[in-house]
RNA sequence: GCCCUGGUGGUGGAACUGGUAGACACGCAGGACUUAAAAUCCUGUGGGCCGCAACGCCCGUGCGGGUUCGAUUCCCGCCUGGGGCACCA
C-alpha cells in the first residue's frame, strides 16, 4: 500500500470538520494555552510559501499543547479594514466588501489546504458590524475616560467632573494643556461648550487641532509609523505637515507603563529595544533663563545640566511662542524672512537636505550661573513638538551645536579642558569640568545632581523626564474603516449612547475624499445631517483588540465577557512578523491597559510570549538577452556583448537550469526566442530579494501540497531553520522530508507486501530509541525549536527502520508525537492501527528516564584539549578508577610517554583531559 | 551616527549551561535493483599531508588578540551581512 497523501488528507479534514475536532469550548477543567496568529490583512495576492511559516509553527504548538493535555485556544480571522481595498474600489468601482470577501475566500481555501486546526466559529473579520460596534464600543470608553497622572491608570470622566467640581484642577494637571488651571468656582462658571472643550484636553480619546502628516495622493493623514523618509509608506507618496481637525489617543500618558511593562513580558531584546527607542524616555532638567531686558524667561529642556558653563547660545523652534514679543525691531525682517523660509519646506526637503540653517533673533537670555549674556537663535533643527521647543545649545558637547555653531562662527567656550581638540564635539559624561566656577574638578556625571539641586534651590528649574512618543493619530480620511459613535453639536463631540451602537458604515457612490480634507463619508447628504463625524477609524483600530473578542466571539451584549477573558487570560504565545514592533504591539498594548484600568478585563498585557518569525525571501532567477536581439546567453558565456540581465519565473528553473521550452511558452515575446547553451544547458544568474509577483520568484503553498502533500509541506517549512530566521526559499530540498515520510510510511505498509506492523513486545534498544525521541521532541517543541524536532524525527526514523523495527506498540507513540507536524499522516495511521476516535485527542507519550539508562559511556579523551582516543567506562567509576584505565591505555601512553600528568579533568559523562 | 542581530562544509543548518565541531537534510560522486525510467537501498563526501589500505598526523566555526586543562560558546579590538532609529537636546 503506497503512500497517498491526496486521497489521505482529504479524507481527515473532511472527518475532522465533520467531528468538529477543533471546536474549542470556554468551560473545561483542563488548564488553558492560548496560541495566537497575527491576523492577515486579506490581500488579493493570496498566500505565498512566506505567509503560513508562522500559522504552520502556531499549530504545531497548539496540537502538541493540545495532546498534552490543554484546553487549547487557536484561532483567525482577518484585518479587513484597510488602505488596499479601498484603493481597489476607487480604481475599479468594486465595492471594497465585495473584493475583501472574495480575498478571504480565497484566503481561507489556501489555508484549509495546509490542515491547520483552527477554531472557525470563533473566526472574526474586524469589518463585520456585529464586531466593529464593540470596537466603536471600545472608542466611547477611550472617549470617556481620563488617565489619572497620581493613581497611574485610566479613570471614568465623570470622576474627573466630580474632581473638579470638588477642587478644580490643581491637583490633576491638563495634558494637553499644562498651564491651564482652575478651582471650583471657575470650574461651575464656565458654559457647558467651555467645559467639554477642557475635558477633550483630558480625554483618552480626544478630537484636536494638530500638525498632522498629510499626504495627498492619498488625501489622507498617516501615522508617524506610515511614513519612510517622508514618503508614505503604502505607494511612496510625498507627505507634508498639516493642521487639521484629528482625532488621537492619548498614549503618551501611558508611556512609563508600556516602557516598564516589557520587563514582564517574553518579547525579543530586538523588539523590547524597538518599543522603548519609540517611547524614548529621557532623564534631564528644565531651566529657566531670564531675556535680558523682558520680563520673559526662556524654558529649556537638556539631558546634560552639568554644561551649563558652557552654553554659548540658545536655540528655539521656528514655532516657538516667545520669538514674537523678544525679537527686537532691528532683526524682525530678518526672523521673519526666516520662519517664512522654514514653512516653505517639506518635511521631505528638510530630511533629504539636512542643511544648516538658522537666524539669530537680536535677543539674549541671561546665564544665572555667570549672569553672560547669551544669543537666541531660532533654528529649525529644534522640534517645537519635544521638550520646551528651546535648546541650550554647547558647543563643544555635542555635534549638532558644533556645527551651528561653526557654520555662523559663534565662539566655543570650553569647559571639558584636553578632552575637547575644537576639530569636533566630544559628548563624553565622563571628563573633569573647567571654565565651570563651583563645578571645576568635577566628572560630569557627578555634576548633573549637583546643577539639579543648586536650580531647585533657586527656583528656576527642576528634574524632568520626556518621551520622544507622541499621542497616535486616531482619524482618517477615508471609507474603509469604523465609523466613529460621534455626533458633533454647537462644535461639541457628543459620544453616542450604547445602545445606538453600531454606527453602521454606509454605502458610497465614490470612494475619493469629501471638501476640505473631510473622508468620503462627507460626501452623503444624510450623513452630514445627522451630523455624525466623517472620519472613519484607522487600520489598528480592530487589530488593536482582537484576541479578545476571540475568547468570545459570539457575544451581542459585551465585547467580550469578563468570564471569558478572566478564563482564557492573556495569550500564551502570539506569533507575527517583526514589522508591527511599533504599530500594533504597541497600540494593542495600550488598550488592553486601559481596558484593565476600567476594570473590564483582569490583565493588563496582552501577549504574555512573542515569537516573530523570520521572513522568507525569494530567489530570484535571471537570463541574459543580447541587447537588441532575441537571444539569451547562459550566464557563463557573457562575453563582451552587452546583455539585459531579466527576471525569469523561478518555476521554470531546476536549480540553476532554466526549461528553455517552458520559458518560450511563457510570453509571447519570447516564442522564437533563441539561445546560446553551455554543456547543452541555459544557466540562470541567482540573487536573494523580497518575495514578491513582480520579480517572479514567489512560490505557491498551494502548488507544493498539490505536489507532495499537506504534512511534507508543514514539515519542509519547519526543516527550513529557525523559525525565527529569515532565509531565502529553496525548493529544492523539500524532497527530503518527503523521502523522510514515505519511509515512516514503510515501517507500516511494504509496497508489495502490505501491512507489515506487528503486534510484539519492543526490546530494550527499540524502547530507548523511543524514549530518547520522546524526550527530544518534547524539549525542542517546547523551545519552538521546530528544525531540531524534525531531524529528530528522521534520527529516530532512521534508528528502528535499521532496527527492522516494526512494531506496533514503538510505532504508535511516535505517531502521537508526529501528529502536531504530520497530522494527516498521523491520523490515517492511528486508524489503520485499529484505533477508534482521533489521534488529535491522544495521550501525550510519557518520557521515562530508565529506558535511556546508559551503564557506560565511550569517553573522548584528550590530552592538552585535543582528544587522542576514546575508551569506554563505566558510568559509576570514580575518579581514581578512570585515571587508572585512562592512563593505561596504550594509544594515550603514547602521548604521555614519561612526561608527569600535571592534572586530569575528569567531568562525569562528558570527557576526560589530561594535562602534560 | 546610534542601537539590536547574525557570520560554521558546495547548500540549508546542528552543537541547549564552555566539554568529541559539522547532527539531520540537500547536492554531488560511485554502486545495487530495473529492458529503461521513476521509486527504493548501500557507500563516500570540511581542507590538507603520509600511505596499497587500515591507522595516523596537521589545519579548520569572519579576522587579530586574551581568559581557560579545554572556546563556535566568555572578554577586548576590528571586518562584514541583515534589521531598527535618526536633527528628540
Amino acid at each position: 500500500m503506497e503512500y497517498q497523501f491526496s486521497s489521505i488528507e482529504k479524507k481527515w479534514q473532511d472527518q475532522w470538520k465533520e467531528k468538529k475536532a477543533y471546536q474549542v469550548s470556554n468551560d473545561s477543567s483542563k488548564p488553558k494555552c492560548y496560541v495566537l496568529d497575527m491576523f492577515p490583512y486579506p490581500s488579493g495576492a493570496g498566500l505565498h510559501v512566506g505567509h503560513p511559516l508562522g500559522y504552520i509553527a502556531s499549530d504545531i504548538y497548539s496540537r502538541y499543547k493540545r495532546l498534552k493535555g490543554f484546553n487549547v485556544l487557536h484561532p483567525m480571522g482577518y484585518d479587513a479594514f484597510g488602505l488596499p481595498a479601498e484603493q481597489y474600489a476607487i480604481e475599479h468601482g468594486v465595492h471594497p466588501l465585495k473584493s475583501t470577501h472574495g480575498n478571504i475566500d480565497n484566503f481561507r481555501k489556501q489555508l484549509d489546504n495546509i490542515g491547520f486546526s483552527y477554531d472557525w466559529d470563533r473566526e472574526v473579520r474586524t469589518c463585520d458590524a456585529t464586531y466593529y460596534k464593540w470596537t466603536q464600543w471600545i472608542f466611547l470608553q477611550l472617549f470617556n475616560s481620563y488617565y489619572d497622572r497620581g493613581a497611574k491608570q485610566a479613570k471614568p470622566i465623570t470622576e474627573l467632573i466630580a474632581v473638579f467640581e470638588k477642587e478644580g484642577n490643581a491637583n490633576q494637571v491638563c495634558p494637553g494643556d499644562p498651564k491651564m488651571q482652575f478651582d471650583t468656582a471657575t470650574w461651575k462658571g464656565f458654559t457647558q461648550k467651555e467645559q467639554q472643550s477642557i475635558l477633550m484636553h483630558y480625554r483618552l480619546a480626544f478630537c484636536g487641532y494638530g500638525e498632522v502628516n498629510w499626504c495627498e495622493a492619498l488625501g489622507t493623514v498617516l501615522a508617524n509609523d506610515e511614513v519612510i523618509n517622508g514618503l508614505s509608506e503604502r505607494g511612496g507618496h510625498p507627505v507634508e505637515k498639516k493642521k487639521l481637525r484629528q482625532w488621537y489617543l492619548r498614549i503618551t500618558e501611558y508611556a512609563d507603563r508600556l516602557l516598564s511593562g516589557l520587563d514582564t513580558i517574553q518579547f525579543s531584546e530586538a523588539m523590547k529595544e524597538m518599543q522603548s527607542n519609540w517611547i524614548g524616555k529621557s532623564y534631564g532638567a528644565e531651566i529657566d533663563f531670564a531675556v535680558n531686558g523682558h520680563d520673559a524667561s526662556l524654558r529649556v529642556y537638556t539631558t546634560r545640566p552639568d554644561t551649563v558653563f558652557g552654553v554659548d547660545f540658545m536655540v528655539v523652534a521656528p514655532e516657538h511662542a516667545l520669538i514674537e514679543s523678544i525679537t527686537p525691531d532691528t532683526h524682525k525682517a530678518e526672523v521673519e524672512a526666516y520662519i517664512a523660509y522654514v514653512k516653505s519646506r517639506s518635511e521631505r526637503e528638510r530630511i533629504a537636505e539636512k542643511k544648516i540653517t538658522g537666524c539669530f533673533t537680536g535677543a539674549y537670555v541671561v546665564n544665572p550661573f555667570n549672569q553672560k549674556l547669551i544669543p537666541i537663535w531660532i533654528s529649525e533643527y529644534v522640534l517645537a513638538g519635544y521638550g520646551t521647543g528651546a535648546i541650550m545649545a554647547v558647543p563643544c558637547g555635542d555635534d549638532r551645536d558644533f556645527k551651528f555653531a561653526q557654520h555662523f562662527n559663534i565662539p566655543i567656550t570650553n569647559i571639558i579642558g584636553d578632552a575637547f581638540d575644537g576639530k569636533e564635539a566630544n559628548p563624553t559624561k565622563e571628563a573633569k569640568l573647567t571654565n565651570s566656577e563651583f563645578l571645576n574638578g568635577i566628572i560630569q556625571k557627578d555634576a548633573i545632581a549637583i546643577v539639579n539641586e543648586k536650580l531647585a534651590e533657586m527656583g528656576i528649574g527642576q528634574r524632568k523626564v520626556n518621551y520622544r512618543m507622541r499621542d497616535a493619530a486616531f482619524s482618517r480620511q477615508r471609507y474603509w474603516g469604523e465609523p466613529f459613535p460621534i455626533k458633533w453639536m454647537d462644535g461639541v463631540a457628543n459620544p453616542l449612547s450604547e445602545n445606538e451602537l453600531p454606527l453602521l458604515l454606509p454605502d458610497v457612490d465614490n470612494y475619493g475624499p469629501g471638501p476640505e480634507g473631510e473622508g468620503p463619508l462627507a460626501n452623503i447628504a444624510s450623513w452630514k445631517a445627522e451630523n455624525y463625524e466623517t472620519n472613519t477609524m484607522p487600520g489598528y483600530a480592530g487589530s488593536s483588540w482582537y484576541f479578545l473578542r476571540y475568547m468570545d466571539p459570539n457575544n451581542e451584549s459585551e465585547f467580550c465577557s469578563r468570564k471569558a477573558s478572566d478564563y482564557w487570560g492573556q495569550v500564551d504565545l502570539y506569533i507575527g512578523g517583526t514589522e508591527h514592533a511599533v504599530g500594533h504591539l504597541l497600540y494593542s498594548r495600550m488598550w488592553t491597559k486601559a481596558l484593565y484600568d476600567l476594570g473590564h478585563i483582569g490583565f493588563d498585557e496582552p501577549f504574555k510570549k512573542l515569537l516573530n518569525q523570520g521572513m522568507i525571501q525569494g530567489s530570484s532567477r535571471f537570463v541574459f538577452r543580447k541587447r537588441g536581439t532575441n537571444t539569451f546567453v547562459s550566464a557563463g558565456l557573457i562575453g563582451a556583448d552587452e546583455v539585459d540581465q531579466l527576471h525569469v519565473d523561478v518555476n521554470m528553473v531546476d536549480g540553476f537550469e532554466l526549461d528553455t521550452e517552458a520559458f518560450k511558452k511563457w510570453k509571447p515575446d519570447y516564442a522564437n526566442a533563441t539561445f546560446i547553451l553551455e554543456d547543452g544547458k541555459y544557466i540562470c544568474s541567482a540573487e536573494v530579494e523580497k518575495m514578491s509577483k513582480s520579480k517572479f520568484n514567489t512560490v505557491n503553498p498551494d502548488d507544493l501540497v498539490q505536489k507532495y502533500g499537506a504534512d511534507t509541506f508543514r514539515m519542509y517549512e519547519m526543516f527550513l531553520g529557525p523559525v525565527e530566521q529569515s532565509k531565502p526559499w529553496d525548493t529544492k530540498g523539500i524532497e527530503g522530508v518527503h523521502r523522510f515520510i514515505k519511509k515512516f510510511w514503510r515501517l507500516f505498509f511494504d509496497e508489495m507486501k502490505g501491512k507489515v506492523w506487528v503486534d510484539e513486545m519492543p526490546t530494550a534498544e527499540e524502547l530507548k530509541i523511543l524514549h530518547k525521541t520522546i524526550k527530544k521532541i518534547e524539549e525542542d517543541t517546547e523551545r519552538y525549536s521546530f528544525n531540531t524536532a524534525i531531524s529528530t524525527f528522521m534520527i529516530c526514523i532512521n534508528e528502528l527502520y535499521d532496527a527492522g523495527c516494526h512494531k506496533k506498540a514503538i510505532l504508535e507513540q511516535v505517531l502521537i508525537l508526529i501528529t502536531p507536524y504530520a497530522p494527516h499522516f498521523a491520523e490515517e495511521l492511528w486508524s489503520a492501527l485499529g484505533n477508534q476516535g482521533l489521534i488529535v485527542d491522544a495521550n501525550y507519550p510519557i518520557f521515562n528516564a530508565q529506558y535511556v539508562l546508559e551503564t557506560a559511556k565511550e569517553y573522548p579523551v584528550s590530552i592538552n584539549g585535543k582528544v587522542r582516543a576514546n575508551i569506554s567506562i563505566s558510568l559509576d567509576a570514580t575518579e581514581d578508577q578512570v585515571r587508572e584505565i585512562v592512563l593505561a591505555n596504550e594509544a594515550i601512553q603514547k602521548w604521555v610517554e614519561d612526561k608527569p600528568v600535571k592534572k586530569l579533568i575528569f567531568v562525569k559523562g562528558r570527557m576526560i583531559n589530561i594535562v602534560i
